[in-house]
DNA sequence: ATGAAAGCGCTAACAC
DNA sequence: GTGTTAGCGCTTTCAT
């Protein structure tokens, strides 16, 4: 019986250079220029090179290489959770530019804790990556080292941190008040919203705009119903059983869920709880996943060009690598997409008999 | 002006493992026991070198370490399709126990297309990663050279490629005759497939299922309604197109589409259609998306436990790096979830006169 | 155009 | 317990 041993894994050994300079009869200086810089060896020697690696099945080592020219051709995405629909997106942009330009990506998923940050502090200090791509709303940090003092370039994207790192991102606020726009034009007098994780930086700016939208229109934001979620569907799903715990002349006739995801959990909720979407509550989300369009009724919502931020800030760090430049950061306009879940609000009999609402009627 | 510089981006030299040796005045091994192996050190010893670690601010090079280590713990997984919402629990699962482990996650998103298989066969070959996840149903190639020849552990999960390689799946074909069983039950006689991509394994495994089931329960599948798909939103959206251009009266009552994605694409696109969801038609998925229980109606699904899948995935490759041993194959049964989108077949009067089907009425 | 040689920063024998 | 030493595999001056 072999007997399991607790060593590393051994893999054969494989091809080294020395391997190939040997068998092309020239020296491992040779065999680095012919990979690396073809124009630097003649036309025979390249071929007699060329001919020895394949012969060998030569791959130059990685951990060598980085070792010596002190990089590693690798990035780190920190992503809060990477069960969020809305990143799959984003990080298929970042994939698109950084394939493209030689780079390896490096997924760390917080899964929404703190405490999953030092680990991968101590990455970039050590060196195992050249660049960082943050999607998480704050500066990574941990055993009494922040990212940012690592020496590696670091962009922010889908959100800011507030310091002077770059990002890139939708403009939170503006969004909202898109959303307040189109609510307020439909009629609607009373809200709902639906908040993000409480010091998220998304959040902040979603919520600042919803209520200056809402003031400017001459609302008292006061008396917005105000529940708190987190991003995720259950937390939809919990803000909804908050809606319909009220009673139907208290409920809000607009909700806005500053998540696609939870605004889908919500309006599912309330529906079967026996409430009408868009007749007794217009719902709006913010995001724009592809699922959006898919639920019943669709989802009204922000759209976030995910992929396109993803590209950006890929592209951003590239540059910050090749020229030594600092990433500039960049607010994109994020549209309000229309769809079936929002409508005027419904003509109903309000107890306190204020009866000085516009008469309108959906559809 | 400063001048771009088109060079690497120049990171201030970090302390050494020489700076914390001198610091502490002890030599470069001393260091390297007081940090990896602290029982071979003196206690004092240990002391001056933490102090001095603290005090540089030292944190090991890792490509050195994984050169001199002939390790880089790494894991290279490779998805198909990162946008695939099925894999976002998947990947957590996987990063769960890689993490646990103190490996670090490297993703290779595919994107579907072959061509991007070479250069993560390099990697592998390079050393930069210490084993493989595959979730691709193809062994990964390029360049002459194929992943299986890297001589780093691979393990493949959600599908397998047929050769020796452990692979830990769900049950495709049986998670198929269960979603026959129960329309079967239900009073179906004919039958619609939105299929996976051609020559993917879990399709293969999907449609044998179906098909071995319909002919057990005494059906001729030479009639089934054969859609091809991609596993993707847009491919269900097609395949409904091609529903809603049959007749009324030669639409299958029953549609199966191989996965959630492509089953929600599919229903909300017959439903606008005018058609009743699961009045006119039962629609049954595959996979268990989350999405799956908020869409309208929610979906019937075979459900794969994803998470499940992802961990066992990683503690399998991770148990074959600690004890040399292959990876074992693992086939787990997934239970059909059943909910709103499925019921008995509409009684309606048929072009032909068969009216020897029996009468049941849905709800 | 090519070779010799000096490390990149670390760990693991091997001495003492 | 601790130091000495020899590389891991590669790139890059500096010669020639």
């Amino acid at each position: 019986v072999k007997k399991a041993r607790s060593a590393v894994h051994a893999r054969p050994r494989a091809a080294t250079i020395h391997d190939v300079a040997k068998r092309a009869g020239v020296s491992t200086a040779t065999v680095s220029r012919a990979l690396a810089t073809p124009d630097l060896v003649s036309d025979s020697t390249r071929g007699r090179v060329l001919a020895a690696v394949k012969a060998t099945g030569y791959t130059p080592n990685v951990a060598a290489r980085n070792l010596r020219a002190r990089r590693s051709m690798m990035v780190l995405v920190m992503v809060p959770s990477i069960t969020n629909a809305f990143f799959a997106e984003v990080l298929r942009g970042i994939d698109d530019e950084l394939v493209a330009s030689g780079y390896g990506i490096m997924i760390a998923n917080l899964d929404n804790k703190a405490e999953r940050e030092p680990r991968y502090v101590e990455l970039a200090f050590a060196g195992q990556v050249d660049a960082v791509l943050l999607m998480s709303g704050r500066i990574p940090q941990g055993n009494g080292k922040v990212m940012t003092e690592a020496g590696v370039p670091i962009a922010t994207i889908c959100v800011s941190v507030g310091t002077g790192l770059a990002s890139i991102m939708v403009d939170d606020s503006a969004g909202s008040r898109h959303v307040v726009d189109h609510l307020v034009g439909l009629g609607h007098k009373s809200f709902g919203y639906v908040s993000g994780p409480q010091g998220n930086q998304n959040e902040v700016g979603r919520w600042q705009g919803f209520c200056d939208g809402l003031e400017a229109a001459g609302f008292d934001t006061g008396k917005i119903h105000y529940w708190p979620g987190d991003f995720s569907i259950p937390a939809g799903v919990e803000a909804a059983y908050a809606f319909l715990a009220l009673s139907p002349a208290a409920r809000p006739t607009a909700v806005y869920a500053v998540s696609d995801t939870m605004a889908i959990g919500f309006m599912k909720t309330v529906i079967e709880g026996g409430v009408r979407v868009p007749d007794d509550v217009s719902i709006v989300g913010f995001d724009g996943i592809e699922f959006a369009e898919f639920v019943t009724p669709t989802l009204t919502t922000i759209q976030q060009p995910r992929r396109q931020i993803g590209r950006m800030g890929a592209r951003t760090l590239i540059k910050a690598l090749n020229e030594q430049s600092k990433p500039q950061s960049i607010l994109l306009d994020a549209p309000l997409i229309v769809r079936d879940s929002t409508a005027p609000p419904p003509v109903r009999e309000n107890a306190r008999g204020r009866s000085r609402s516009p008469v309108r009627v959906a559809g």
